[in-house]
RNA sequence: GGGGGAUUAGCUCAGCUGGCUAGAGCGCUUCCAUGGCAUGGAAGAGGUCAUCGGUUCGAAUCCGUUAUUCUCCA
């Protein structure tokens, strides 16, 4: 039986053999398009060959590409393992033709691999062709047909309609029509029964389309109408694990050896066996499914986190955890055992996992820590709630993050029901409040004469003349921001850590502030509160040159920095993170253990060393990306670079990098480096933030002086440190001395208030007018009084600093005979002070405004007394 | 980006509708008992209740700010 690895390797030397580039899978998570997290079909990778924003470099390209779902029309997180097809993390085959070769070829060469090389049985696969729209006056692909014809008898080829065998990248853009290739892989019974034809595109689990061919003939216009392209492209997608379950004649993607070990490994540790128990398998498949999904997501940098990319992974590792914790009876961490499996099973097509095994591991585990505390603690909550609602179950999920189902589960337990209902409408109403605080209105493209290709020219320019190409407004909250493409633009656009640039668009008649400039896949787009009245003007475009020489500062900086830590903390250092703006830089890295003092120390003083230096800049643009892995130059994970790439050296031997963004001409320029803090981001990735040049003088100069202000506050004592401790101390102790002292004297009046006591009506009676220095003095006598007499009634009017307080206390002995309430008899002698009062029944305290009632709330005391 | 929580002793947390001299368990110190143990007993130390501001006679408790953190949604 052939393995997966082998259906892979064949896949790719097949289109070799067939003068198609092998490329790399593309990172799976995307940065610098809003529309998408990440990468979710091969094509991702090569949107901008088709949008014509630039040239690819092969015209016939073939890979397999790391692609990751979890939402869409067939495919939810939460129905992923419950049945045996769904995955979130797949891999698509795919080959492609970019104004190369088209249907003849891609159909004829997509059944000689299938039927030749796999050897699919030619009787049980379906083909389905577009069957044409009369909106878009669109005919059937008759071409496409009689292709097929050739291979395929008549009735195995079927007719399929817009939504299945229409391809359209968006609202606008590159569409055409597709061909999909099925596969009927049911027993000879059930086929007899039933022809396969009548399953295709019906969601059974084993008549599958396995290929989608897409010709890329067409453009669609924002008004909706139809253009030919003059290049026509093919791009094909086959489902990796799909394919295996075909070739291997498994009822399902979970039973091929793509899955299977990691599931036997789980089986293994739960103590059962996969198909032992339906419950159990789908844990298993949940498990097998999602560790794959986090493991790559994470080995291409994106951490699990609470925004963003990071939460769908955060979410995909949970959901995992928790089936292992409910069906399987894992109440440890568990899924990080599976990334060594896992990397050493793709090694060969995918070493940034295998790279990394230890970093994800930790990372993995360090989540799932996390979140088995999370569990642990909405298990203690819950166990206070008696009866539980929807609305608190709600609560439960959304404030403390503990699962639905597992609050029905424990509901159940306890023989009651959790209403859905009610769960599932403040769900929603959580999804509207969320959706409309994001509500963002993007507006078309407006064009301003012809379309043309936009030049970044910043690497050499701070200023430059241009025209705008385009422009579209964009709203969000009631804020209108103008987006602009330039012909020429000096403008950085954001990336790799780098800030985008900001500056000036100047015509004859206006000046437009540049607030921001972002990158949309490879477009430079320039952010403007305002829109210029003639766009068609020729402007003199300008950076805030002193903003990005200090950028650039930092991000030279920044290299040296990643090459001092590799010297002195090991080779393992690897980028996690970057952050370069005119203040600061923040650089994430990985590694295992927060860094000593004397290691932070020295990694400034090896940056420092390489400023003084003044080593000047080396800049390379367009390297082959080989050669520059030769020079030492280090790719990091999760990035994307073409097949020329730009190097960055500051000597040779210390630091060399690949790196898009701009640089001081030598390091020098620095000036000086300031490590101003070293922290966790996760586990496994410290974060260092420093400073540079004037920022560094500035943070160095700041500390000196408030050192100094000490310093001489405190006299210049000879050891500062010690000093400031003794001074503490001696303060604590002091404010102790007081206390105690306080304590005595209030032990003083308390023992003369002793003595004044009356013995009437069965209780000791203490009625006084007093003045006292804190409230505390009032509660110590009060206490302490109580401690003396047991059968004690207390009423003490004091004056506190100018203001009139009451309190009453009742011995232990007299409260048990309710004679008397505290609580009540403060709250009527209140009245006389104008204020409030309250408390327990044998203790309370009242304040008020009026410190010339205090005689009469003695006098009204004895009465209330007597009744 | 939007919503909801949390922040109290070295650690893990109680403290209900404002007034219980701010508590528990573990840890720590000292003493006694035991050949040893995550041993038994006794005494004790340790807290600007995150921050700043407001309401109130009175705030750990109510309201707002900031910071940190958890969590859900986009």
């Amino acid at each position: 039986m052939m393995d997966s690895a082998t259906i892979r390797q064949k896949f790719l030397q097949f289109f070799e053999s067939k003068g198609h580039q092998i490329v790399p899978s593309a990172p799976l998570v995307l940065k610098n398009d809003p529309s998408l997290l990440f990468t979710n079909s091969g094509m991702v990778q090569f949107k901008d060959y088709f949008l014509g924003n630039s040239i690819p470099k092969y015209k016939r390209v073939v890979d397999t590409q790391k692609c990751l779902r979890v939402s869409g029309k067939h495919n939810d997180l939460e129905d992923v393992g419950l049945d045996t097809y769904h995955h979130t993390m797949f891999e698509m085959l795919g080959n492609w033709s970019f104004g190369d070769y088209f249907k003849k070829e891609a159909i004829g060469w997509a059944w000689e691999l299938l039927t030749d090389v796999y050897q699919l049985p030619k009787d049980r696969l379906y083909v389905t062709v577009f069957g044409g729209d009369k909106a878009d006056g669109l005919p059937v692909d008759d071409e496409a047909k009689d292709l097929w014809k050739q291979f395929v008898a008549d009735d195995r080829i079927l007719n399929g309609s817009k939504k299945d065998n229409f391809w359209e990248m968006g609202e606008a853009g590159p569409c055409g029509p597709c061909s999909e290739i099925h596969i009927d892989l049911r027993p000879e019974s059930d086929v007899k029964k039933k022809p396969g034809r009548e399953l295709v595109n019906s969601d059974h689990p084993q008549v599958v389309e396995i290929w989608n061919l897409v010709f890329i003939q067409f453009n669609r216009l924002a008004s909706g109408t139809l253009e030919p392209l003059p290049d026509k492209h093919v791009d094909t997608g086959m489902g990796f694990e799909r394919l295996c379950m075909a070739i291997q004649a498994k009822m399902s993607n979970y039973d091929t050896d793509v899955f299977r070990p990691l599931m036997d490994f789980i089986a293994q540790h739960a103590g059962t066996k996969y198909g032992a128990d339906s419950k159990t398998d789908i844990a298993i498949r949940v498990m097998a499914d999602h560790v794959r999904a986090v493991s790559f997501a994470i080995a291409d940098g994106q951490l699990p986190s609470n925004t963003g990319a990071g939460y769908v992974i955060r979410r995909i590792l949970r959901r995992a955890v928790r089936y292992g914790f409910s069906y399987l009876n894992f109440k440890e961490p568990f899924m990080y055992r599976l990334v060594p499996l896992l990397g050493i099973q793709l090694r060969e097509v995918f070493p940034e996992l295998h790279q990394q095994m230890e970093y994800v591991g930790r990372v993995m585990h360090e989540e799932e820590i996390s979140f088995l505390r999370t569990l642990e603690r909405g298990l203690k909550r819950i166990e206070s709630i008696p009866t539980i609602t929807g609305v608190q179950a709600f609560e439960l999920y959304d404030t403390f993050g503990f699962p639905f189902d597992l609050t029905s589960l424990i509901a159940r337990e306890r023989g009651l029901a959790v209403d859905e209902k009610a769960f599932i409408v403040e769900m929603e109403k959580q999804k509207t409040r969320s959706k409309t605080a994001a509500v963002k209105e993007t507006g078309d493209w407006i064009l301003i004469g012809d379309e043309g290709k936009s030049e970044f020219i910043g690497y050499d320019h701070f200023s430059a003349t241009s025209r705008i190409i385009k422009y579209r407004r964009v709203k969000q909250k009631s804020k209108e921001v103008f987006q602009f493409v330039l012909d020429k633009t000096p403008f950085y656009a954001e990336s790799g850590g780098q800030v985008g640039d900001t500056g000036k668009l100047e015509s004859i008649n206006e000046k437009i502030s540049v607030i921001d400039t972002k990158k949309e896949n490879d477009l430079i787009i320039h952010f403007a509160e305002t829109l210029p009245e003639k766009l068609d003007a020729e402007f003199y475009a300008s950076v805030d040159e002193g903003k990005r020489k200090l950028t650039m500062n930092n991000h030279s900086a920044t290299h040296l920095l990643h090459a001092a830590l590799r010297q002195i903390l090991g080779k393992h250092v690897e980028q996690k993170g970057s952050l370069v703006n005119e203040k600061i830089l923040r650089f994430d890295f990985s590694h295992f253990a927060a860094m000593t003092e004397v290691e932070i120390y020295k990694v400034e003083a090896i940056v420092n060393q390489k400023v003084r230096e003044n080593i000047r800049l080396n800049e390379q643009r367009d390297v082959p990306i080989e050669k520059a892995k030769g020079m030492g130059a280090m790719a990091l994970f999760g990035e994307k670079y073409g097949e020329h790439v730009r190097v960055i050296t500051f000597d040779p031997k210390f630091s060399v990098e690949l790196c898009g963004g701009t640089h001081i001409p030598a390091t020098g320029n620095i000036g000086l480096f300031k490590i101003v803090s070293e922290s966790s981001v996760a586990a496994g990735v410290r974060r260092i933030e420093a400073v540079t040049a004037e920022g560094a003088q500035e943070y160095v100069n700041g500390s000196l002086a408030l050192l100094n202000e000490i310093k001489t506050l405190l006299k210049n004592p000879k050891d500062t440190t010690s000093f400031l401790q003794n001074l503490l101390e001696e303060k604590h102790a002091l404010e102790k001395r007081v206390e105690t002292m306080n304590q005595e004297q209030a032990n003083q009046i308390k023992d003369k208030l002793a003595a004044k006591a009356v013995k009437i009506n069965g209780y000791t009676l203490i009625l006084e007018r007093i003045t006292l220095p804190n409230v505390e003095a009032l509660k110590n006598i009060a206490y302490g009084l109580r401690n003396q007499f047991e059968d004690l009634l207390l009423v003490l009017a004091t004056d506190i600093d100018g203001k009139p307080q009451v309190a009453v206390m009742i011995g232990e002995k007299l409260e048990t005979t309710k004679r008397f309430h505290a609580g009540n008899l403060v709250k009527e002698l209140a009245k006389e002070i104008d204020g409030g009062g309250g408390g327990q029944p044998f203790y309370a305290t009242a304040g008020g405004r009026n410190l010339g009632g205090l005689q009469t709330v003695l006098d009204k005391a004895k009465l209330l007394i007597k009744e």
